[in-house]
DNA sequence: ATGGCGCGGTCACCGCGA
């Protein structure tokens, strides 16, 4: 199984560029987020022609919005209302191959890092403490969490530490709380866990740089969470830095994860 | 150099991304 996470910023404009992305590698999940268009406007039916039979999307109008396309029978499909908020930001599936997959995109925050007077830094704040409950409890083997977390874990994980430790997705208080789902709900950050501990890994890169790739700072803000028991099947990792050199990019790169079931 | 660019939408400016 090939699953594939991607914050496509809008799948609409991006259509193509999908398409063809999904036919090169093969990819049998699709998760994607930010698809910005409701769920009457989703390109369904292109995907089906595509192999994607099952799906399960749910959008909103401008903001938001994350998907699940998929050439494996879908048997389940869950939804959580997070914080009470209506905002598309998270669709889950088991899948008929016994894989459980949740899909999120986490709340960005704003700009200042202040809950006081940042109210969008307090809601993703609320947010993600809302996913460590969800998911405290939770043992279940055969399970992959993938989407825009917007954190970027460690050192390693952005350009500069120096220059983004008071920088919305990288502070203190929302790395540590990234570390808190990892640990309470038995989450595996396998992109990190197939690469070096010191190599840089980034997956977003700032539309406002006149060369992404001469700068390079980058941030890794999309993952590919699992439990234990699936580490050692993966069979491949990657981190598609490519895509950020297409036409009209996502400021997101696809990342893909290839197991062995 | 707190700028810069790109998306959708009650559409030529604005909210939002991070």
């Amino acid at each position: 199984m090939i699953i594939a996470t991607w914050n496509v910023n809008s799948v609409r404009l991006r259509q193509d560029m999908i398409f063809s992305f999904t036919k090169k590698f093969n990819i049998d999940v699709l998760c994607l987020q930010e698809t910005k268009t409701e769920d009457k406007n989703f390109p369904s039916d292109n995907f089906k022609n595509l192999g994607y039979e099952d799906q399960y999307f749910i959008g909103q109008k401008s903001y938001n919005g994350v998907t699940i396309l998929s050439k494996i029978p879908i048997i389940n499909k869950f939804y959580h209302e997070w914080c009470g908020s209506k905002d598309a930001r998270h669709v889950g599936v088991k899948l008929k191959n016994k894989i459980t997959i949740h899909n999120f995109y986490v709340p960005a925050g704003g700009d200042v890092p202040n809950v006081t007077t940042n109210l969008k830094f307090k809601y993703k704040l609320n947010f993600l403490k809302e996913m460590i409950s969800y998911f405290e409890t939770d043992r279940t083997k055969n399970k992959i969490l993938v989407g825009d977390l917007n954190i970027a874990p460690n050192i390693h994980d952005v350009w500069s530490h120096k220059q983004l430790i008071n920088v919305v997705s990288y502070t203190q208080v929302e790395r540590d709380l990234l570390s808190e789902l990892l640990s309470k709900g038995n989450w595996i950050d396998i992109i990190r866990g197939q690469h070096k501990p010191d190599e840089k890994l980034y997956t977003w890169w700032s539309y406002r740089s006149k060369d992404w790739k001469k700068s390079n700072r980058g941030r890794r803000l999309d993952h590919i969470l699992t439990s234990n028991d699936l580490v050692k099947k993966i069979k491949m990792i990657k981190i598609l830095s490519e895509f950020r050199d297409a036409k009209k990019p996502s400021d997101h790169v696809p990342v893909i994860a290839k197991f062995k079931l």
